[in-house]
DNA sequence: CCAGGTCTGTGAAGCGTTTCAAACCATAGG
DNA sequence: CCTATGGTTTGAAACGCTTCACAGACCTGG
């Protein structure tokens, strides 16, 4: 009656040697009904199929990877799973892998070299198709460089390889830095602050190179670096605190912080500040699109990662690598997408002076 | 010279029998080498440990396990990733998992039934020691009960299983219900409200009864119940409009959201709300312990979820009853962990009227 | 010098699949 | 009635690994 089939206790669960018995066929025709159905009578299928139903039979994926020489895996490594960047990625590899009938693995680094390297290693013993992985530093690379399986095609993202070996599908960061600044620029204002985070990250001092590249556009504008320990809601507020008497002052007029959180920082400081307002007395912009920047109080215009298109480009390039393997046309491609402005209140119109 | 080794294109990648002929020792030894190291010599080991460096050998999972009969692979299938519980989730289970020897296989289902039974299917195909799954109606829960595979332990997370076959892991929304309610009475508020979402939502439902649970112990508290459609900031924010003049007319003088999003909103609302102060006229208080709840310009005081700990519990109650396989002295559990009152601004000190 | 014991290392069997050459069967044409 | 013809089904081989009963080497004490 019930479509569970009670298996007893001491028995192991069916095999396609199970099925044939009951449908009175060969192995080999159990096999053809699940990959190659046309091949197969439909009468004969039909039986195979209730015998299948009947004994509760699934295939044993193991198995068949062994034979097959491959398995129709894609891992994916990301660094942090609490930031809505790394989601974003998932989410576009998934849709990548499922483009090409492949399903996605998903491991969590938390950013730490030695979890990288056991999901690497987990992933290679599990003789997946290819590994996507975020990466957010060079030592990060080298480290993964050392331990990553040969044989493996392996994809960087968010993160541009500096080597030839790799392919990667990168954010242009440096870009992404010139638009804030440009837009700051472009509503008028004149006396900016980039606020970045330690050097290690370089995802961060790009963000700072786009900012100087269009300062060296408008020699009329002045700028000055702020570099706090980290890039998060608390540096943020610090450096908000400090910088207040100065916005007051009307000796900053503009701030490009390196990230969502860091700015939220900011902008939370400065409310809290009697006189200083935003976007009139300081206009703020931030990086990420995440949710602190539109769930902030005064929201934050910010520049956002397309992080789903890194994701399914990933995943793509990684099948086409896949594809490839053995053949040394191969060529590994380094792709840099646009990141995009989105502006909010907090940099809203012009100057108000 | 490169630690990688240059593989022949046409070849591929080494097996045991390509080591043990390189250290001239047999199948067995190599395979003893990797799983007793003890049973050999060290200089034989040594030489094997050499030929496997050599070669850059890598253990085939899909060949062990098969002939092991068991994976050491649990999975985890999560409705939606955006949500920080569901990552708190993820890191606890990851955390119960590794105490055990295993590894988890992370699958996103985004809430959607097809993608849930996919990705079951899937993980039963991979032969996983366990599935760990969260749920979120009853709906949900009828259509993977008809399709998990039988054989593969299944633990239901953020869910109280209905009926006896499942072990589950959930947490007391009751008891937050009633938690956050009692707070508002014991600072002072008498006319509450409760705004919850549709009545699809379990938990939500749940905290709606923990809220009334509280007023039987208060007769002299007025309460009233509103239902938005959804409980994102959207219909927060709309609630808090609607809200606003009651409140400034002292008729509401606590609000108790279904979720931190719906809370933002109408806290957000509220603010923009001339004359409405929180928490002087109006206290409030959420639910999930988001980063939209610490976030907001006046930080919201929330029932947490331990999220941490329903992962790990239920990576450990699924490794018990994988053990307890067959054993009929198995008795499924279902845990229900407390969650915790967070105190902060929205609702901080007492009623100042 | 030999019986008995202790370590090491061996190699065949088997795990659940897929594949592919060969066997089978029926039908149609000569 | 015999032989091609073509579509179905069969079953052995192979995938890479672990295990386990055994063989070989070495030592110990009588």
């Amino acid at each position: 009656m019930s479509p569970v089939p009670a298996r007893l206790p001491g028995k192991s669960r069916p095999s396609v040697g199970d099925v044939a018995a009951l449908a009175d066929v060969s192995l080999g025709t159990v096999s053809n009904v699940l990959n190659h159905p046309d091949k197969v009578t439909p009468d004969t299928r039909a039986r195979v199929e209730r015998a299948i139903a009947m004994l509760g039979y699934v295939p044993n994926a193991a198995a068949r990877s062994l034979v097959m020489g491959s398995t129709t895996t894609i891992g994916l490594i990301v660094s942090d799973l609490d930031n809505s960047l790394f989601v974003d990625i998932a989410r576009g590899a998934e849709s990548g892998a499922e483009h090409g009938g492949l399903t996605l693995m998903l491991a969590n680094s938390d950013a730490r070299i030695e979890r990288e390297s056991a999901h690497l290693a987990m992933f290679a013993q599990a003789r997946v198709r290819g590994i996507l992985m975020t990466l957010n530093d060079a030592a990060h690379f080298e480290a993964v460089a050392r331990v990553a399986p040969s044989g493996t095609p392996l994809v960087l993202l968010n993160f541009s390889a500096p080597t030839s070996h790799y392919c990667s599908v990168d954010v242009d960061n440096a870009l992404g830095g010139y638009l804030a600044t440009k837009h700051l620029i472009e509503i008028g204002r004149r006396r900016l602050v980039f606020v970045g985070g330690p050097r290690e990250l370089q995802p961060v001092v790009d963000r700072e190179k786009g900012f100087h590249t269009a300062l060296a556009e408008h020699p009329e504008v002045t700028a000055e670096v702020v570099t706090p320990e980290w890039i998060n809601r608390a540096d943020g507020w610090s450096v908000g605190s400090h910088l207040a008497s100065r916005i007051l002052a009307g000796e900053i007029d503009g701030i490009f912080a390196a990230s969502d959180l860091l700015a939220a920082g900011i902008v939370q400081a400065l409310s809290s500040t009697v006189g200083v307002r935003i976007p009139e007395h300081v206009a703020v912009v931030g990086y990420d699109n995440n949710q602190a920047a539109w769930d902030s109080p005064i929201p934050i215009s910010t520049i956002a990662q397309p992080g789903e298109d890194v994701g399914r480009l990933g995943a793509l390039l990684l099948q086409e690598e896949a594809a490839a393997q053995g053949d040394a046309t191969h060529r590994h491609s380094a792709v840099v997408l646009p990141p995009r402005l989105v502006v909010r209140q907090s940099s809203a119109g012009s100057r108000t002076v």
